[in-house]
Order: C-alpha cells, then sequence, then structure tokens
DNA sequence: ATTACTTAGTGTAAAAAATACACCCTATCT
DNA sequence: AGATAGGGTGTATTTTTTACACTAAGTAAT
C-alpha cells in the first residue's frame, strides 16, 4: 500500500519581524506593498516560499529580495495557519525574527525582483501603523518573543552598534522591557555577567563627558546561556 | 494589479509530541505506522492539514483520529520545513506538544478513519526506538521545550494525576531535568510558589508510611507566570 | 508485641543575589 | 569661570539559594 500525497491549493510563506534601535527608539522593518491585496498597505517583509528550499533558507532569501538585509540569521517563532488569514487562499506563514544592529544597515535596497513591495522603512515601534493581513497579530507575538527572551538572555546587544555604552544599552533594556531601571544596579548586572569587554575608548561627538565604551565578548556569551530551575544540590 | 497564488505541490502536516508520566517514568505517544512510506516504523502521531482546519484545529482533530485522545490543548513549538523531509513531496509539518495527565487517558483508541496507523502506544522516552521521517528530531526539539520551560515555569502537575504527593512531584522534575534534586530545598521551593492545596488525605496502598497529597491551585498558578528580569527598583 | 524496613517529613546556617538609595565627577559649551 | 548634562560609583538590607542529616510514622514479618 502506498500513500500518494494529495494536491492541494496549499502555499506556505514566510514573514520576517526585523528589529533594529536607532536614535533611542525600537524599529520594526516594514514594506510598503505595491500589489493587491492590501496594496499601499504596511506588511512586515514576507513572500511564498519556493519549492526546493528550506524556511531558514527561504526566510534569507525573501529578507534579502525585499529588503536588500544580506545574510541576516533569523529564528523561527510561531507558524500562523489560520483558514482566513490571507484573502486569496490558503496560506500558512511561518514567522520569523530577528534584532540586528541598525548602522551601517539604515541603508535599504530591495533587490526589485518583483513590483510586490515600492519600499522597506524602518518604522518605530511607537509609531506602528495598521499592518497588511494579520501581520498585527504576527508582529505582536514577535514583540512578546524578544521581551520574554531578553528577560532571561543577554541579547540586546545584537541591537547595539559594535561599540556602545552602558547607558545605552539601559536605555535599549527600558525601551524593551517599557519601564525604567536604576542606573547602579543595571551596571552591576551586566558587569557582573562577564560578557562585556571594556574597551580604551570613550564616546566621540557628545557635548557633555564621554561615556566609555564596551564591546560585547561572544566566547563569554555562548557559555552564559539559559539557567536552569535549581533546587540547589 | 493582482497577486494571484500560484498552485504549488505543498502540503502541511501537523505532528505531535504528547509527554505523559506513569510508573515513574516520562513517555511519549507514538503510533506504529500501516502506511509507505515508513510501514511499519514508529512515528509520532501527525497526518495532513485539510483545506478548511486552522492548525490548532487540525492538530487536535489528527490527535484525536490516531490516538482516540479528545481535546487534548497543545502548544505549537516548531514547523519543520527541510525539503527532503518528506520521501514523497514537500511537506511542511508543524510539531504542537503537551504534556497530559495519564491516568484514565491509558486506553488509547484510534478512530479506524484509515488504516494509516496500526495503534497508539505510549512509549519511555529512555527506551524510544528510532522514529520515521525526521521525527526523532522533532521529537528531540520538543523535549527540549520541556525541560527548558519546567525550569521557569512550574508545569509539572500537568503530567501528575490530580492528587500526588511531593515526591512523585520532585521524580518528575528528576526525569525531565535529568538530575537528582535535593528534598529539603525542593519542598521548600514548591510550597514557596503557593500553588499547591494540601489534601486532608494521604497515599493509599503503599507499604510504608502514606505521604499527604497534594492538588495543585490554579488560580494561584496563573498568576506566576514568567519571571522578569530584574536590575531593583 | 517487637523488630526491621522504608519512605515521610523537617531546620538552620552560610553564601550569593537582589534591592533601595544619592552624590560627586568630568567633559563640553558659553 | 560658571553652567549644564550625563558619567560613574558604594553600602547596607533583604531575599533567595544552597548545603547538609536525622527523627517520625506507618507497614510487614515474626
Amino acid at each position: 500500500m502506498e500513500t500518494i500525497l494529495p494536491k492541494f491549493d496549499s502555499v506556505f510563506s514566510i514573514d520576517c519581524v526585523i528589529f533594529g534601535f536607532d536614535e533611542g527608539e525600537l524599529k520594526v522593518l516594514l514594506i510598503e506593498r505595491n500589489a493587491e491585496p492590501f496594496k499601499d498597505w504596511w506588511a512586515l517583509p514576507g513572500y511564498l516560499v519556493e519549492q526546493d528550499e528550506s524556511l531558514d533558507t527561504a526566510a534569507e532569501r525573501i529578507l534579502y529580495e525585499l529588503t536588500g538585509l544580506k545574510g541576516i540569521y533569523m529564528d523561527q517563532f510561531y507558524t500562523f495557519g489560520d483558514v482566513n488569514r490571507h484573502p486569496q487562499g490558503r496560506v500558512v506563514t511561518v514567522g520569523y525574527y530577528a534584532m540586528i544592529r541598525l548602522s551601517g544597515n539604515k541603508e535599504l535596497k530591495p533587490v526589485p525582483v518583483t513590483d510586490y513591495a515600492r519600499k522597506a522603512v524602518w518604522k518605530p515601534i511607537a509609531e506602528l501603523p495598521n499592518l497588511a493581513f494579520d501581520h498585527d497579530q504576527i508582529f505582536g507575538r514577535a514583540f512578546g518573543k524578544i521581551r520574554t527572551r531578553i528577560s532571561y538572555q543577554p541579547i540586546a546587544f545584537e541591537l547595539l552598534p559594535e561599540k556602545f555604552t552602558l547607558t545605552q544599552l539601559q536605555h535599549l533594556y527600558e525601551v524593551i522591557l517599557n519601564k525604567k531601571l536604576d542606573k547602579r544596579n543595571f551596571r552591576k548586572k551586566m558587569l557582573n555577567y562577564g560578557i562585556l569587554k571594556e574597551l580604551d575608548e570613550k564616546q566621540r561627538g557628545v557635548s557633555y563627558r564621554a561615556a566609555k565604551l564596551y564591546k560585547f565578548d561572544k566566547r563569554k556569551y555562548a557559555r552564559l546561556f539559559q539557567k536552569e530551575l535549581s533546587f540547589g544540590k
């Protein structure tokens, strides 16, 4: 007996939620759609997966084509499969997210393989417009994910420039966690993690006392992942 | 301009990783396949999603049809989309998991809608056979998920009978975390969570001093979710 | 009834981590 | 020289985590 796979009109897609941090604001990368449905709406960068590419590969390709961002490693966070989430048929979409350094990546150059999107833009999450399809929901889940994750893994570095000050780092935490933190306790804890390398360099171009710059120590960071519930011994 | 969705021969499926705890062992629910490919192999309960059902609905239905377990709430944990994961074509599968009370659910009665599976069986994870497709990988990721999750959320109750002793609870933690825990510290911590209700009842049928039974207090539990990273103030 | 056996149940001291809290320092600008 | 703005620092208290070992209670066998 041999089972043959049915041929459904099913299709799957990827949607990417890319977070960036710039000018003290947390931003997300959106495209302006140039195709129906939802023509002219803002949407998360996303497109259909090809037959011969894995989800991870597709995510990287799609992000590149729509925004020009190259080689961005993304994590899958959830798959959205409501029957009517796409008005033209059944489309199950796999959500991916990444937090990236925005400096140097400010220039977005979509590869014009299609006229599917008009442009890609960084939008502050504080002023997020309504998004196409169920993208509000997808964004919300991704944001929840990074908020939870930053609470037990020091992952905020991914969003900062290579060299950053402790105050910048703290601001970022405050934006994501949406609350004020105590400066001394924050510094104590961060430095205690032992994943910051103090540099011999200072901030430049500020009109007040320049702060020390730090860099994030990848090797030590790798060891730190995941605290486990402990009951002693 | 109107985009029309292409008709690919793409298909998606659900695979379920259902954990149970019985006789001191952590078990997972498997089916014995009765169809090609991988006929006669053990596999996770899983099947194709219909055109007109959401992923969550499909998961519940498929689990029911293959194992007889009804109304099990499952969480989605990852979507597997390697190009060649299914020998007959492109099948992207969405992984769901649940931890359930095994008592009373011991009787598995697959609904014989297909001859796709021969039977469903609880297998101790210590003696897991090689599974069909990439189900080893799917299982592994689900197991990692519950292990991580139990480390910061007291979710182990879902696996225990309604009334349980602290020693049973500790054994379960030890099995999932794969390490010995200290009895006094474990009890102190668990009772401190304030989500256990001590009953006026004792264990029965044991040939030694009977332990007190506890019940898990749902209301208090709901408040406990997610600790946040704190920097004071 | 005594004894042997098995698991239940309990407390404390030490160390580590988290918290609350406020002032002086230093570079820049005028 | 003075004003401004953010940089940078310490300590005492509380809470949490950890290490560690014996007695109590019930059952079963004689």
